[in-house]
DNA sequence: ATACTAAGTTACTTATAGGTAAGTACTTAC
DNA sequence: GTAAGTACTTACCTATAAGTAACTTAGTAT
């Protein structure tokens, strides 16, 4: 998502959960928090440096809490802040709508099937 | 927004919703039914090409209608679809965090100021 | 005949997002 | 002293999204 001017709330919603894997990552975060090889496992086609990048932006936005544990091997595990669990009912929404339409979006082949 | 695969109902909601200008027009359109030319005014920086573009993939997801006239100079409409309405509580949500956070984000320099 | 209007279209360029593949770091277990 | 484990980095490359500027169309008004 490009950083850009807003005249318009939606904007910045769309802003910070936009992009192509941030959704995904907080709707895995809405319920629990989890380590960085949890989520890694949860959306195998994630790059490390896609997952990282994005749990940057994520936090930076102040939507996620970064938690290092100092051990070796490394553990980190991400949660949503509180800011960050003000999204779950659009979160909870999109997810209605998506599996509501996703039916008739595949069927008009808007959606890639599969 | 890339057409990928979906684990997830919360991707196809975004995928739908995404791109730099969508919920834009869909927030302009969620009241009233809008003539191109109007939508073009509410929206300064949005060129030609990519109102048309993002109009017309609105239109082939099924989310607002083109309404023609056969007059000249042309006359064409936009409107949402049944389905395009079934947006609104999300477009609500997002307008309503999106204006609850616009401050913080813009003071922790996510948002671009003015 | 010319200019005006609204709603586009087109070819081309630039910017941004995302992907690839390999490497790093530090400590414990063997 | 070598390998394993986890969480990253880095430099580079590709793909997709978005922007620019000029052109098109067909009636109607002058």
């Amino acid at each position: 998502m490009p950083r850009v001017q807003h005249r318009c709330p939606v904007e910045v919603t769309l802003q910070v959960i936009g992009g192509k894997w941030k959704v995904l990552i907080l709707w895995y975060l809405m319920d629990q928090k989890r380590r960085y090889s949890e989520l890694k496992k949860l959306i195998p086609s994630i790059t490390p440096k896609m997952l990282t990048q994005q749990l940057r932006e994520l936090e930076s936005d102040g939507l996620i809490e970064r938690i290092v544990y100092p051990v070796i091997p490394p553990k980190v595990e991400y949660a949503l802040t509180p800011c960050g669990e003000t999204l779950k009912p659009i979160l909870l929404l999109m997810n209605q709508w998506g599996s509501d339409h996703l039916e008739h979006l595949m069927n008009m082949g808007c959606i890639p099937k599969e």
